[in-house]
DNA sequence: TTAATAGTGTCTTTCAGACAATATTAT
DNA sequence: ATAATATTGTCTGAAAGACACTATTAA
């Protein structure tokens, strides 16, 4: 039997039901605090509850089933705001029952990305808003767990990626990208050694040249603007303050 | 109509069919080379080639059938053996067409192991080996990609996770140690800084008080013997002999 | 004017890496 | 005896963290 005969009597109905799923932990950061986008439920089960956006899968790659359902999600669309999202596949999910109607497995993704606008209301994003993730309650299926894996994964990822550019506008000032920092890791950072170090790490950020039309709300000189570099890692890393030593 | 209704009329047949596996990347050292466990398919798609061992995931947690494929490829059974061997999720692979039969998610495994006997002849692992990554060719689906993710995951965790452990023996010597991020990393370290280094990280490895019977081939004293500490992670990181910077 | 911030300088401590030295053991 | 290895010590340079200082701007 040659292979393409193997394949024309190939029965893939002789499977036992099982579909695939993702689901995306949507970060982004709003008054100095980090934000996921949740979506109520509808439909059972969990009806009511708030939980991850996602769906299942169709014939399409994983990563751009999690773009498309972002984009469905947020009401964005075709929105050019999207292109500036940083999408990564997180890990996968699939525990027998943790989903009632049948055997699911979910491939979560990550989403970081600079403060987008509230869902519209009347679109298909009715039921999605941006939550603290300090104040996110329980959530449906296994999601809070999700949600939790992928907060680890970023304050992670900011230690050694340039990843914290992808929360902040093109142009950005050190301070709004050390206010990245503090919100991720839930802990103030000197600013004077942070501006440092950033400005140390080759490739991390480069200046534009400008400088912001305005200072802050309460004074000081008018920050300079830079823009992300072309580093994909930084070296040195950008350390989180030591963590006591028994995190072990 | 409740979730319990809802329940009874969902009619899991109506998903188009697609199938979810686990493909495992295992890895041990032998002779300071790494090495992984392939397998040589015998059945089409891919009759002939070698791949990643693996299969459909049944009833089970995902975990558990990346061990179950493991403990059937490896002929090891319920050997004692594979108690020691360290296993985590890689991640997920599903592009469309990656499986000529249908839609195939796999969702792929790291496992790492102390050095392992090979395959029993004769066994359902007739068809599995160890080989040298350096040595292995093209490999069915896209298994090539999933090593190569496999081992820059392997190299990686080995900078700041004890992961080194899980490829020596219950005890073992610093030297030891060394050689197998000397064979993860492909590159040789520096013996005293390393053995300082390996010391002063707190929870790394514990002594055991005793000394190994006999030195090395070519001379030398008696090493003394170490077990795995209870650090999960490396603080400060054993980082990577400077990459040139330009790896951004 | 006041208070807060941007950006830079200095000092101390820690750590990585180069190199050296000594003791020990297989051949 | 010879050569290789285990282990410890020393030195230098990079980098983190604490602290201080100046200039600038909103209110």
């Amino acid at each position: 039997m040659t292979e393409a005969e193997f394949l024309a009597r190939y029965d893939p109905g002789e499977f036992p039901p099982l579909a695939v799923t993702v689901d995306v932990v949507a970060l982004t950061i709003r008054a100095g605090r980090v934000h996921v986008l949740l979506v109520e439920r509808g439909a059972h089960p969990f009806a009511g509850w708030r939980a991850l956006p996602g769906g299942f899968v169709r014939d399409e790659p994983l990563d751009a089933a999690a773009r498309r359902e972002l984009a469905e999600e947020t009401g964005l669309g075709d929105d050019r705001a999207l292109d500036r999202v940083h999408l990564e596949q997180l890990r996968s999910y699939g525990d027998p029952g943790r989903d009632p109607r049948m055997r699911v497995v979910s491939v979560a993704y990550l989403a970081f990305a600079p403060s987008l606008p509230d869902p519209r209301a009347g679109s298909d994003a009715a039921g999605a808003s941006w939550v603290p993730v300090d104040e996110v309650g329980e959530l449906a299926f296994d999601h809070a767990a999700i949600l939790a894996d992928g907060l680890e994964r970023a304050r992670a990822k900011l230690e050694y990626t340039p990843l914290a550019t992808a929360f902040v506008a093109e142009e950005f000032t050190i301070a709004e990208l050390r206010a990245v920092y503090a919100a991720v890791w839930g802990e103030e950072l000197h600013p004077g050694n942070f501006h440092r170090k950033v400005l140390s790490v080759p490739g991390f950020v480069e200046s534009t040249g400008e400088t912001a039309a305005r200072a802050g709300e309460r004074g000081g000189p008018k920050p300079k603007l830079y823009r992300a570099g072309d580093a994909r890692s930084l070296h040195p890393a950008l350390l989180r303050p030591t963590r006591e030593d028994g995190v072990r």
